[in-house]
RNA sequence: CGGCCGGUAGCGCAGCCUGGUAGCGCAUCAGACUGGGGGUCUGAGGGUCGCAGGUUCGAAUCCUGUCCGGCCGACCA
């Protein structure tokens, strides 16, 4: 149930359930306790920028920082702003979604691990100073976790003792930290993180397996629904380890990694024919890991199965990276339930890791142009910006506050540029911050009975009466 | 962690070589004119020149150290 992000405001719904309710005493004004789906630009905290700040040197970056949508606090660190937070959230929410519809459970692990607990798995010194270790006022050993996998089989172990509570699956979405020696790309390669991580427990091989290739599934349809082509790639394991493991990877020029893959897979629809999780998911996952797609760690030109003319050589941002590793920290650390004979069973285990906030500037790398941001429906801050091209007219204003009413009534998210600014400010601002809809009100229309919309995505614009304009919005 | 470059107003930069009242554009504030793609004019505010030490009558400028950031490499969701 992801009790969570219904608590951030993040999809339009025409009323709220969720709420405690309030003691009977306390008297809320209505406006406060159905909350306003909307947002007067006049009073929300978007500080554009006109320039580019020089540290930017890929468009994702240059664009997060233009449309106000982070900030950076110390190398590799950022605070994310009122903008940018509605786009972390959203990504946040279609990743859980996903994870949640795949059957895996969440939960929410520290950020904070005792050193003790990375020695059992021996990764305490493996790791180096990728790791941000920390003392407490004890002079304990402490560290900001970089990933869970030691906590989670920890958690697990204490209370899983028998093969019928398998096959378990559990996830979190937590803030992790490495300490990379050259963070760098705004978000994309920070040092903080918000990442999904995910950890999967069976009894046996096959049924890791079956989880993996549920997690594959998965994971193709999160990147989907965001309008994103990833493509799987056979991967390096790693510090994680392992001997199975695939790289999610979106084809983008300022990607960091080297890619190779079979032509095919540039117009390769994969969830066309995509089987349910109660399906044998065997034959999806075996035709989609037989299209040749890896990263250059695991391309050899010479040993290649494919002619030049049918290979791809290109660079990629990894979204996503999965892994099956059996029992490497099972075994150390003694995650062993009942077998159906009563013998203990050492349980097989795989992690899944979906990088949160690098998919945000991910996106933007995969869908921008000249002009700014240009968000698919899936994830954008708000889904309409209303322009009033000209604040302070008297017949402007009553028909923004119309519309702004009328579609914020409808639970559709809009943010409302009703500042005292220019036409040509207010576009400019609506382009880059790339709302998929823009909703121009200006005396020249109205006086034809007409308001503007613009599609973002195409530039593609229509005049037409502001019921039709209602009509195309919220339908 | 190695090599290179940088730190001057919120952002982008000049000034440094050759020491002597800290500047420009954008942004911000006030007012006016404007009003369909970052408009024009008038006026205003905003800086211990990253920090510390040194040289000097005098340091943004020269010297030393240090912190922070960027780029290239080696490493990573």
């Amino acid at each position: 149930m992801p009790a969570v992000g219904r608590r951030w405001g993040l999809r339009p719904r025409p009323r709220r359930t969720g709420f405690r309710p309030l003691p009977s005493r306390t008297k809320v004004r209505a406006s406060y306790v159905a909350r306003d789906p909307g947002m007067r630009l006049s009073a929300y905290f978007l500080p554009t920028l006109k320039e580019n700040p020089a540290e930017a040197q890929i468009v994702s970056h240059r664009l997060m920082l233009r449309a106000g949508m982070i900030r950076q606090t110390a190398a590799g660190i950022y605070a994310w702003l009122p903008l940018g937070f509605r786009v972390l959230k959203r990504v946040e929410q279609i990743v859980r979604e996903e994870q949640d519809a795949a059957g895996a459970q969440e939960l929410l692990m520290p950020t904070i691990q005792s050193a003790d607990l990375w020695r059992q798995s021996g990764r305490y010194d493996d790791y180096g100073k990728e790791m941000l270790r920390i003392t407490d006022r004890h002079d304990r050993e402490m560290l900001f976790g970089p990933t869970n996998e030691e906590m989670i089989t920890d958690i697990f172990k204490s209370y899983v003792k028998s093969y019928r509570d398998l096959p378990k699956n559990l996830y979190h979405i937590q803030w992790k930290f490495r300490d990379e020696v050259r963070p760098r790309f705004g978000v994309m390669r920070g040092r903080e993180f918000l990442m999904k991580d995910n950890y999967s427990f069976d009894i046996d091989a096959d049924g890791a397996k079956r989880s993996y290739q549920r997690m594959f599934l998965a994971y193709l349809r999160t990147f989907a629904r965001m309008g994103l082509k990833a493509i799987p790639m056979r991967a390096d394991t790693g510090p994680i380890g392992g001997d199975l493991s695939h790289e999610f990877i979106i084809l983008a020029d300022t990607g960091e990694s080297g890619v190779f893959c079979d032509r095919r897979w540039l117009d390769l629809d994969v969830l066309a024919a995509a089987p349910g999780y109660d399906e044998d998911l065997a034959p999806f996952f075996e035709r989609y890991t037989s299209i040749y797609a890896a990263t250059d760690e695991k391309h050899d030109p010479a040993t290649s199965p494919l002619a030049a003319s049918e290979l791809v050589s290109a660079r990629g941002i990894e979204v996503g990276h999965i892994f099956y590793f059996g029992t490497k920290y099972s075994g150390p650390m003694g995650a062993v339930v009942a077998g159906p004979n009563g013998e203990p069973v050492t349980v097989e285990m795989g992690s899944y890791g979906i990088g949160v906030s690098r998919l945000v500037a991910a996106i933007i790398e995969a869908s921008h142009d000249e002009a700014g941001i240009v968000w698919p429906d899936s994830v954008a801050p708000f889904r309409v910006g209303l322009v009033n091209l000209k604040s302070g007219d008297a017949e402007c204003d009553a028909v923004c506050e119309e519309l702004y009413g009328a579609l914020t009534r409808a639970g559709v998210d809009v943010l409302y540029d009703d500042r005292d600014e220019r036409a040509g400010v207010k576009f400019a601002d609506m382009d880059l911050i790339g709302l998929p809809w823009q909703l121009a009100v200006g005396p020249r229309g109205l006086k034809n009975g007409v308001v503007e919309l613009k599609r973002r995505a195409t530039g593609e614009r229509q005049e037409l009466s502001k019921d039709a304009a209602l009509a195309r919005l919220t339908g």
